[in-house]
DNA sequence: CTGAAAGCGCTTACAG
DNA sequence: CTGAAAGCGCTTACAG
């Protein structure tokens, strides 16, 4: 292993000298000595020791990444997920950050990952909302949380309006001449129900509003049971707005079982946008978020922040649009 | 922050101590003393810190995840990697790693962060063939490849029985029936190329040997050019073998543009048996590689060789598995 | 522009 | 069973 010290002795420095050189402190080192150490370091394959450098300088360049890790379903399985950690991988390592990437099912192991390693900042996915007071009070580095409704005010959060996506489905299913309706998803978590609420209020204001036994907990019911309950009720809805696509496409599967075809007998819009809407059978008609835009705000907001610790928190909230496709029918009624 | 010194002044014994209760050397340590010594640290919220660790250690206890980085993908948004890499967070980090994931463009860049964070191992997702002598000789840990087919015998690799998956697809079609068959797939690789020998291989000695021009560059020419020039030929093939099952799903939304029927006018086999396999309509019938144990059988063969660094390298060949489902049609001459 | 000293928080190796 | 010393490879802070 290539050390400071090995290059210093090479070119008859200092290793300070060196350091210098190597952290690129310009204008502090004369420019004969710091291209003869530049050239010797290359020449000798000197790669800097980050742990060495983390422990004197205080400064890690690691960044964690966070995942809520619920036993039903590995975290990187959720495709929105794994789009996201993806394009983050992309981007930070260019500033020179190294990325770790941890599941937490107890929320005090993020504390115990975080300073161990004394990562510099945090990226959150997944529904943290509770513990958000705590794990901002325990770890005082930049923590940046996605799609948190938590109603703590001085957080750094990247979001999307996940009301007006429910609003934009409602008005597409209603412009369409659907009149009533049903919602499938994860009730409980605050992403969906802003999207159920927003649904929910635009079909209220139209005259229509949601029936309670129209608000199908997916995937706590199969897809499949969900679809019966909707052919057996009376009034029967003609349009159904699913909370993702993925999701969507377990209900394009259980509507063949059923032998009913989509949209002619029931109308179907997703969220999300992701490449599997494009492939179903009708295409998918989907509300669009920008997840490359949501990652990049996301380093953006982190690299502010890393070099700007006091500047004000930001909660950035994306827009989101419809994507028209092919499984929402016209209805005339 | 709390050190060991902080806790060492609490319990009013040295440094040494505390270190060694920490590392749970017992027998090296008095019952009582570590007793105390554990509750001080419990009390004080002590957390080890893991750049001091590995710097004075030289044990990291860091894992890479490296992945080939292609520009036309993200690596992470190929279904099978981020599934791979979920599997392995959930394992390692239970016997105290951390794992660093990276993407690599250019190879010199592996042993660059390998060596700035002093990693323990690495595994390797995507196909680093051409380079792995290199990267072997440039990092003396342990590496754990995946799905390599490369010639250098002394490695540790876990991988599946790739040929036998494509004999597989072969046999099903065969046995429904099917005597003219196409393939598509992204040739160049190693993995694919041995699906394709081995479909290839067991149609020629049916009789029926593969046409090379039913051997189709996908994604390079669009699922829905490909299926255009299978109807146009003739004789026309009536089964086509994809090699993933994402990209088979692509088949269906091109044959549904088509306006032709899966499996009444061709018939289809992928590879993988996702969780979408199951959800399209019908039901995609597929290859099943187990990733599940695929992950465990690489944990397992790095943990082992952490700590017994020179028994001999394994190089695990994984069972494959027909699926069958609804996409291949009885064939009656 | 350059360097000697001290120290980051831990472990290794030795002495008792 | 316990501890004093030295050192891992780097940076900070100071002196010149």
């Amino acid at each position: 292993m290539v050390t400071l010290k090995d290059i210093a002795r090479q070119a008859g420095v200092s290793i300070m000298t060196v350091s210098r050189v190597m952290n690129d402190q310009q204008g502090k080192v004369s420019p004969q000595t710091a291209e003869k150490v530049r050239r010797i370091a290359e020449e000798m394959g000197y790669i800097p020791n980050s742990s060495a450098r983390s422990l004197a300088a205080r400064s890690s360049k690691i960044i964690a990444v966070i995942l809520r890790d619920e036993p039903a379903v590995n975290p990187l399985e959720i495709p929105y997920n794994s789009a996201f950690l993806g394009r983050i991988i992309r981007i930070l390592p260019a500033y020179g950050y190294s990325i770790m990437v941890h599941f937490v099912k107890d929320f005090s192991d993020i504390t115990f990952w975080l300073k161990s390693w004394n990562a510099q900042g945090a990226v959150f996915l997944g529904i943290f909302d509770r513990e958000i007071r705590q794990i901002r009070s325990d770890n005082q580095i930049p923590l940046i949380f996605t799609d948190s409704y938590s109603n703590v005010r001085r957080i750094d959060n990247v979001g999307i309006d996940d009301y007006r996506g429910g609003q934009l489905a409602a008005e597409c299913f209603l412009s369409h001449g659907h009149t009533c309706l049903a919602f499938a998803g994860p009730i409980s978590t605050g992403v969906i129900s802003e999207r159920l609420q927003g649904f929910s209020d635009a079909l209220q204001s139209a005259g229509h509003p949601l029936s309670r036994e129209q608000t199908h907990a997916f995937p706590d019911r199969s897809a499949e049971e969900i679809l019966r309950t909707i052919l057996k009720s009376d009034p029967r809805p003609t349009g159904l707005f699913v909370t993702s696509d993925d999701f969507a496409a377990e209900f394009y599967s259980a509507a063949a079982k059923c032998r009913i075809s989509i949209p002619e007998d029931l109308s179907l819009i997703g969220f999300d946008d992701f490449p599997i809407s494009k492939t179903l059978v009708p295409p998918l008609t989907t509300i669009r978020q920008d997840i490359d835009e949501k990652a990049r705000q996301t380093c953006r907001i982190l690299l502010d922040r890393l070099k700007n610790p006091g500047s004000p928190t930001e909660n950035l909230c994306l827009d989101v649009a419809l994507t028209e496709r092919k499984s929402v029918k016209e209805c005339n009624p």
